[in-house]
DNA sequence: TTTTTCTTTCAAAAAGTATTGAAAGTTTTA
DNA sequence: TAAAACTTTCAATACTTTTTGAAAGAAAAA
């Protein structure tokens, strides 16, 4: 495999893995063009090189860089903008996660607070009651975990810490 | 909010939820439907309370128990077959995360191996090369991560260091 | 064996999502 | 100020995924 094939294989494998996750092919396809690209891209480069549309292309970039994973670079003496990604995976993962968190879970708290003042005595009730507890129970731990990986990102010692346990 | 209510807007949040992370809806929802009912149900049973035709009821509850997620119930002297979630949410956890590093990271893991056979001395190939050693890196992290999760899942101490440290 | 009851399949239709490209908007340059 | 160079928007279109429902299949009952 060569390097054109590879990065074509990186860029499709990198578009599918994306949709598996609810995340737009092409946000995920620009992603990794932008992750194997060395220097900055403008919209024309990105748009030649996925061979899709300039308003695809524009949207995609700008929903990156919602997602604080990719930024804009001017260039002296260019008027047009270039694009270029963070490139650190272990950041990477971490934004994604803090993304996520507050896009996803921050919401569900507010939907688990209404759901939890249900009562009722019926067995459909009963069931209703101790799935919704058991359910919160498991959000507000998974919540403080993923708080902790991100604190960590940004503590020497959890960061060290962290990296050991996961040798 | 009302038990009716309740139960709607749960089935409603889970479904939600489920394709914001590449869960067809539908499926997310059976499985919200059986989380909160006390009893088995019955493909009619779910067909009449979430409204949806009968193959598409068989397709998603045949998905919902390929994910180890939902299980069939023999009830004596009934000919139909009933089905069941497991209804502990940890286990649940535990389960999609053990199914998702089966389905997606293992295949993963081959197409990364392509990937860092890729040589080239142009800039292009060096921060190509660096892209995905870094990510390799990040994956295998992950993937160490996750196993150390679920196991734990299976092991008294590590349970409950694990619930210690997510307190 | 035939009928009944229930499950599964799958082609067609519907619904949902992404993409295009032309027009409008914006900023810089002349 | 007007033209040029670029970015953004959005209605129409294309594409993908999900859902339906009727037909076929399977298992139990008559």
């Amino acid at each position: 495999m060569n390097l054109q094939e590879g990065r074509e294989k990186f860029i499709q494998t990198w578009g599918t893995l994306g949709s598996n996750w609810g995340i737009n092919r092409t946000m995920a396809q620009i992603h990794a063009l932008l992750l194997i690209s060395p220097e900055a891209l403008s919209a024309e480069d990105i748009m030649e090189q996925l061979k899709i549309s300039r308003g695809n292309t524009n949207m995609n970039v700008r929903a990156l860089m919602d997602w604080g994973l990719v930024f804009k670079e001017l260039k002296a003496g260019e008027r047009r903008e270039f694009f270029y990604a963070e490139k650190d995976m272990w950041k990477v993962a971490m934004q994604v996660v803090k993304e996520r968190r507050k896009r996803e879970l921050e919401p569900l708290f507010g939907t688990m607070t209404d759901l939890k003042k249900v009562k009722d005595a019926s067995a459909e009730g009963q069931q209703f009651e101790s799935t919704i507890a058991n359910l919160d129970s498991v959000i507000a731990k998974a919540d403080k975990t993923l708080d902790l990986l991100v604190k960590a990102d940004e503590s020497w010692f959890m960061n060290n810490f962290l990296k050991l346990m996961m040798k």
